[in-house]
DNA sequence: ACTGGCACTCGGTTCAGCTGAGTGCCAAGG
DNA sequence: CCTTGGCACTCAGCTGAACCGAGTGCCAGT
């Protein structure tokens, strides 16, 4: 049905259309792409692909843009991921290298991503359920109030307040801090649940309360943060630089980065860092998004993603490059998160 | 020059403006509030307000709206704040209550603030530079790498890594830690620089290498932080909520979100609680930003702000309940940072 | 199978004319 | 002296007509 012309053809309308976001016209399209054919004959192969779902017409008297459909194709089919150049790629590893700790690894990736996709950048904070125990601390700020702080093997840092009715004596904390470092370092946070449970009967009966306090406190960490996933969002300037439809959509998007639900939703499940997920326009769960695209990918080791990242822009954007740059920035953050 | 009926007019039509976001003719005026005089003398007024500078006409054939002037007089001399319900209240202390550590404190002000005032919410970290040392912790992660937890007095946790090419001597860094403790606790960031460069002189030469490393990336942590503020941002949404100019202007604001930089300096120097800081259309240092009006305050303690929180709207604001709205978040999250 | 030609469609633009909210000014009245 | 009703004037925005031109579909010819 669609020969490898009409292929040419709707390849050619998706690069000019995500070029000029205007709807492109047989003539243009010919003089623009040497398709060496006439205006006629693409007008014919106009017709097929219409007639197929890939491109419409906003109305009778103009050019043709692409459908959702039309993008999907082009995406899977038409194009290859473009890989940055060796200057950006320096750039972005010389950027990422100046972090000083998780949050700012995260913080400098999605303004990375930000600039250099001249999109909206997410970025979801290194999952705790899939990473482990590497110390906890337990700090007295005053006689009855404890501080704890649970460091990952991400370099995450959770801290907790438990407050006492009672004086805590300095040696119990000190015992508990080393049969909980004894016990938990080194496990998953999933697993170590199981773990903590056993701590406490470790410890004389008199000082199970306190020592139940904080192993609750502990546990509440431990899962609580599973679901409260943490995201940051950078660039949504960037939503306003089309002079266009688009930004007469921007309120649902400006919305839903408020909401970092929706966001995980969107991003969706973390993959490798070699898969990318790309969405486009309705493919997205959320009808207001229909104009939205979302490219996304996992980072972390090679093999197992920690968590995701990726970015959101109208459907008419620049898909090989926006891929790579996605692809390139979460191989590097999985670089420098695994060098610390 | 300006009798208290003219006063009363422009209170109106700013009132009314706010309300409307269209230009407000003398009949209008007269009609929905009752001022007992009729339009052409309304029109009187009027003239002698723009002749001050206090109202301005898009066009010939409009009605006034105010100018920056007339919002500056308007309140300063024309409104009082607005004091929230008491269901608002306890609303926002239920919701400030919930918090689990200082960053959800943070995360949930923002939010709150741009719910009520449903503009954009500002709030920057507790600084640095006004808290004082609570806590120091140094953790072994690998024999070569060591991770410095830095805890305020106001609940913020700074990290750092610090790599050694030798693997460390565990007691060593025990007696570290006692002694930046011993040294340090209590004091604040400013003055404990001074102490801390003593603590090396406390050790063998063979170990000054390592505590010297310690120590510049602690003084580091003490001092960069003063200037790289942390800040949160929310409610980017509620800048589409105009069918208006202003919407047109939202780029140059959505790019001010991201540069914390700018963020700081709208924001200005903290004041105590009690104190609201109004920057009215170009009274803010922007040239982009002279449609935006800025109503910030500062939180912490009664007498001593620790920093500073606000929010960024349209000139055309309701002054009145935005400034409430903040001056009661602000006493609010200042009373749960005072209790934990 | 491709191409040139041709009639047709229809969104966007331009222009004139109209409308009406709003103004400034003036003269009369309290 | 302040207030008010009246009146002429201004001008942004709307409306409708005319026009333009990019783009289409179809058909006949090569």
């Amino acid at each position: 049905m669609l020969d490898d012309r009409k292929l040419d053809v709707l390849r050619a309308i998706v690069e000019d259309y995500v070029a000029t976001h205007e709807p492109v016209g047989s003539k243009t399209l010919v003089d623009r792409h040497n398709l060496g054919v006439s205006p006629a004959t693409v007008r014919n192969d106009m017709a097929a692909l219409e007639e197929e779902g890939y491109i419409t017409q906003p109305h009778t008297s103009a050019g043709r843009i692409p459908t959702d459909a039309g993008y999907r194709l082009f995406v899977d089919k038409l194009s290859t991921v473009k890989t940055l150049s060796p200057a950006e790629k320096k750039a972005i590893t010389s950027f990422l290298a100046g972090a000083v700790d998780l949050d700012d690894v995260v913080r400098r990736t999605v303004r990375l991503l930000a600039q250099i996709t001249r999109q909206v950048a997410i970025v979801q904070y290194p999952s705790l359920n899939r990473s482990s125990v590497r110390h906890i601390e337990v700090v007295t700020m005053t006689p009855r109030r404890l501080l704890l702080v649970l460091i990952t093997s991400t370099g995450r840092v959770e801290q907790r307040i438990v407050e006492q009715t009672n004086d805590v004596d300095e040696q119990l904390i000190a015992d508990l801090r080393s049969r909980l470092n004894t016990a938990l370092a080194g496990q998953r946070l999933t697993e170590a649940t199981t773990s903590l449970a056993a701590v406490t009967d470790l410890f004389a009966p008199a000082d199970r309360p306190l020592v139940a306090a904080i192993v609750t406190t502990l546990l509440e960490t431990f899962t609580d943060e599973v679901g409260e996933q943490r995201i940051a969002v950078g660039g949504a300037a960037n939503l306003t630089r089309y002079g266009d439809d688009f930004e007469r959509n921007v309120k649902p998007v400006l919305e839903a980065l408020e909401e970092h639900v929706i966001l995980l939703k969107l991003l969706g499940e973390a993959t490798n860092p070699q898969t990318l997920t790309v969405r486009i326009g309705h493919e997205n769960p959320f009808e207001e998004l229909a104009t939205t695209s979302v490219v996304a990918t996992g980072y972390g080791s090679k093999s197992e993603a920690l968590a995701t990242l990726g970015i959101v822009g109208p459907t008419h954007m620049d898909y090989p490059s926006t891929m790579g740059a996605v692809r390139a920035v979460a191989r590097y953050v999985s670089q420098i998160l695994a060098d610390s």
